[in-house]
DNA sequence: GCATCATGCAA
DNA sequence: TATTGCATGATGC
């Protein structure tokens, strides 16, 4: 038996000393664990000692308890820090003690994962398993007389880890000139729209140009502060607060630059690393409001503020009126128009192109960690996060072209089309949406068909067009998603919203309409989905019952909230009892699609790889040459996972590329 | 150095 | 009080 916990990185280790592990792997006490109960996180979480203790009752001392030594302060004296030495100072230390300690530290690990295999073996034998039906049409499966969660570990998520852990290591290769180029834009970029936002507080008092656009204690303050409560009238008036920024080198030299003279070396005082600022509050009405009650500075609160300064004609935000109108108003909201852009290309720049080209390998490829960590069993993508790319309109310096097949291979791009709905057509068995995916054609706008009597009479009429194929000119009627736009984007939040539980408040608040209007457009929404509200109301019900919601294959998400007695806490685990059944029913059928393609021979006989998933996509690269051949057979393996077909298709959308972004 | 908060990116 | 994640920068202890 080969028992491993956490194999991903074990086996890298491993293979980065050039040591290939053959043979059959018998488990990962991490998936294992994970499988038995989705919710230690907070109770210890999935790391050897605690599952030891919990299962067993054996007490394990973390490494850091027995290697950890007192980091030394400046002066060589021992510090209150603790560190971690490397394994190879541990291992050759001196000290007969130490090195009796690394034997004994290691032996007592290896015996441990071997005892946690089998008591949580032992756990998910005594589990049942109730996946639906079509499940059992597997081949892998139909061999086994067992059916317990164990049995569904063995068969799918243990061969599962192996594909997790290959992709890891083959990784996606990045174009890191590419990069480099478009991040230089985007500073550049940055430093206009930062530059006139920083100008116009600096109008306001005169250290508003130091202003750090990345606080938002200081944007807070700026936007928001006034001393005095609002009077009748609703006006505040404005007061001052300091804060301490950073003295960037640029603002050094115009220091020295202005005191100097020509020629002459100056000896002023030593460069401060902070700098004492004074900001001004405008005392502006907050739109929004922080978990901790302080007034939001979040994009969206900008956006109402400032409107569209920019568009033709200009319209502009709640900040124009709050200052008295007129240009010192237009100002305002122009200035904060360029703070919002400012501010998305920062995130841009520091979250995606300025760090991922420094985390590639010497092959210029990255590599991921992907782990089965999340509450409902979709995969999480860590150093660096490859599922939070940004992608279309956000990804304003094609940063997806970046991600792309080195010369002479490709990429094969698919994603499955509406993958949660279909999911939760097929588990309510509800008539109206099998239907409308039966038809085809964009689904939120059959939703609003039957959601508003005058849309269906307009379609019936042949007024708009459903869909119409842009190849055969132009349309003869306008379409439904341009001429009844509002309520396609209503049908589309309630498709999603419901499967997320979304309350009429919520709805309400989003919509700006009262409740009871709320209401009534969420009641049109299950009135013709009456097996949707009855499925919803009958997977509540089972949890309280059991405890646990599950999934399309069988796996559990224990909700022990769900009959508590706080109320917040009831209800999230009432959302998440119907939420985890499709975004984790999602993530099984994505698994199922992953195993058969990796058991698919020609595919990789011909040389293709998965190197990354998205939850609902895959990318896999391989040679130029067999490309054309490939892609029909991976989409026939994410169109049918199981064996036998599911109530509702699962078409597959993609392409061949040579990046991401062309993939789109 | 670490924890917390606010924010924003994805599906 | 619509779900699931991860990374970042600022801030305060």
């Amino acid at each position: 038996l080969q028992i491993f916990h956490n194999w991903s990185f074990d086996g890298h280790l491993l293979a980065n000393h050039g040591i290939e592990i053959l043979g059959h792997r018998s488990g990962d006490t991490v998936h294992m664990a994970r499988l038995w109960d989705t919710s230690r996180q907070g109770r210890g979480g999935y790391k050897l000692s605690s599952l030891m203790q919990d299962l067993l009752g054996w007490g394990k001392t973390d490494m850091k308890e027995v290697f950890g030594r007192f980091k030394l302060k400046k002066d060589g004296t021992p510090g209150k820090v603790v560190y971690l030495p490397d394994s190879l100072t541990l291992q050759t230390d001196p000290n007969v003690t130490m090195f009796e300690k690394w034997i004994h530290y290691s032996t007592y690990d290896t015996i441990c994962t071997w005892y946690l295999y089998f008591s949580l073996r032992k756990e998910l034998e005594n589990m049942s398993w109730s996946p639906d039906a079509i499940v059992y049409e597997n081949e892998l499966l139909k061999m086994r007389a067992d059916r317990t969660l164990f049995t569904f570990y063995d068969c799918f998520w243990r061969p599962f880890g192996q594909i997790l852990t290959d992709m890891e290591r083959k990784g996606m290769y990045i174009d890191k000139d590419y990069l480099y180029q478009q991040a230089e834009k985007a500073q550049e970029d940055k430093e206009k729209r930062t530059e006139s936002f920083m100008q116009w507080v600096r109008s306001l008092c005169p250290d508003g140009k130091y202003i750090n656009i990345n606080s938002n204690p200081q944007k807070r303050h700026l936007l928001f502060s006034s001393i005095t409560e609002p009077d009748d009238a609703g006006s505040r008036e404005p007061h001052m607060r300091t804060f301490q920024v950073d003295n960037k080198v640029e603002e050094e030299e115009e220091r020295e630059e202005e005191e100097g003279e020509e020629g002459e070396v100056l000896f002023l005082s030593p460069p401060r690393s902070k700098r004492s600022i004074s900001l001004l509050g405008l005392a502006l009405t907050p739109v929004a409001y922080t978990a901790t009650g302080q007034a939001s500075t979040a994009g969206q609160v900008i956006q109402k503020l400032a409107g569209k300064p920019f568009a033709s004609p200009p319209s502009y935000g709640t900040a124009f009126k709050d200052l008295g109108g007129g240009e010192e108003g237009k100002a305002a909201c122009e200035a904060l128009a360029s703070l919002l852009e400012g501010e998305a290309i920062e995130k841009l720049l520091s979250t995606f192109l300025l760090p991922l080209p420094e985390q590639t390998d010497e092959a210029s490829r990255i590599h991921t960690s992907l782990n089965i960590n999340t509450e409902t069993g979709r995969l999480s993508s860590q150093r660096p996060n490859l599922q939070n790319q940004p992608a279309l309109e956000k990804d304003v310096y094609r940063m997806r072209k970046a991600f792309s097949a080195p010369p002479g291979r490709k990429l094969i791009i698919v994603d499955y089309g509406q993958l949660e709905l279909r999911i939760m057509a097929q588990m309510t068995g509800c008539r109206s949406m099998l239907d409308a995916f039966e038809q085809g054609g964009d689904f939120h706008s059959r939703t609003a068909i039957d959601m508003y009597r005058y849309i269906a009479e307009a379609v019936e009429r042949k007024e708009v067009l459903l869909e119409w194929n842009s190849h055969d000119g132009a349309p003869p009627a306008p379409m439904l998603k341009d001429k009844f736009a509002s309520e396609r984007r209503k049908a589309k939040t309630l498709n999603f919203g419901i499967a997320y539980g979304m309350t009429k408040m919520k709805v309400a608040r989003d919509w700006g309409v009262s409740l009871e209007e709320a209401e009534e457009t969420i009641q049109t929404w299950y009135s013709a989905r009456k097996e949707v509200k009855q499925w919803q109301e009958e997977v509540i019900e089972r949890a309280r019952r059991t405890g646990y919601t599950e999934t399309f294959l069988g796996r559990r998400r224990y909700l022990p909230e769900i009959n508590g007695r706080d109320g917040v806490g009831r209800g999230h685990a009432e959302r998440a009892a119907i939420n985890t059944p499709i975004q984790g029913g999602a993530a099984d059928i994505v698994m199922m699609a992953m195993l058969k393609l990796r058991g698919e021979e020609r595919i990789r006989r011909l040389g293709w790889r998965m190197v990354m998933q998205i939850h609902d996509e895959i990318i896999l690269e391989g040679p130029e040459e067999t490309a054309e051949e490939v892609f029909p057979l991976v989409r026939a393996c994410m169109e049918q996972p199981f064996d036998s077909p599911l109530s509702v298709e699962l078409p597959v959308d993609g392409s061949i590329a040579d990046n991401w972004y062309e993939g789109k």
